[in-house]
DNA sequence: TGACTTTTCGCAAATCGTTCTCATTATCAT
DNA sequence: ATGATAATGAGAACGATTTGCGAAAAGTCA
């Protein structure tokens, strides 16, 4: 596991300078393991940082997912919600009650989307696949 | 093909009255086959009747949605893109050149859906699928 | 048709998440 | 430490969509 003195060196792997506020981010974003919004980013980099700025969240987010550091999520409903883009390719299953979101991935139909796109005459650059479901009522 | 006297015969099916604004609308939803936006239906919609305001489009495609007739579509960038639900469900790719909307289905794709969703404990109420890519360069 | 009730309309103002402006502050190579 | 300049906070602006409100149109039943 990373600790915080990492967060530094990656930022310097961007060639950004290393902010305060732009570590109180990333050390959010490392805690985080449920998807949250711009919103929540804020209230929690504020807890390290109570400087950090709404415009200064979405400033870096937009930074670090350009960088490829982060990745921002445009599920249905209200407003992206963002994770690290550190491990490998999955897509997402969203719980309509609690909206909770599963992380999930099919080698399948990664592979079939691609097949589907080159029979179109395309090359797939990025997509989205998410699921919207409901835990069944217990029977 | 239905003629627009057809039309009224669908609004009166949802039980709401028939105003020429929502006729107009809905026979501009007739004629596209090319996912149009809200702006896009109002500029073709006022060619039939002038005094079809941007209010009215969201209102009636707010309501033709609720009612199953229309599919709203939050592809990535701007505004939603709207389409008729009539024929078989269907997914979309994106030429990200042009912004064409390509429409595709995939039995298999959609079978693994339920599948994944079903090992997850969970009943798919609905998805997204959406394929974001180019046409190779000629070479 | 005319009076009466209900729905829908156009317009403008409000929302909401996100982006931008700009004066001020902080980082960092020197 | 100093200076160049990148990054920040506060708040205004933005764009798509939604909503409140009084006026106009559609449905109802003589
Ligand atoms: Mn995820
Ligand atoms: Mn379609
Ligand atoms: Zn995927
Ligand atoms: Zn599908």
């Amino acid at each position: 596991m990373n600790d915080d003195a990492q967060l530094e060196t990656d930022l310097r792997a961007e060639g950004v300078r290393v902010t305060r506020q732009r570590l109180a981010i990333l050390h959010v974003l490392r805690m985080a393991s449920d998807h949250p919004r711009a919103e929540d980013i804020l209230n929690r980099a504020k807890v390290q940082d109570p400087s950090v700025s709404q415009a200064t969240v979405y400033r870096t987010l937009a930074m670090l997912e350009k960088a490829g550091t982060v990745l921002k999520n445009e599920f249905d409903g209200a407003g992206a919600r963002y994770e690290l883009a550190g491990g490998a390719h999955h897509d997402h299953l969203i719980d309509l009650d609690t909206g909770e979101v599963i992380e999930f991935h099919s080698q399948k139909i990664e592979r079939l989307q691609a097949e589907i796109a080159a029979d179109l005459g395309y090359d797939i650059e990025w997509h989205r696949l998410e699921l919207y479901g409901r835990r069944p009522k217990a029977r």
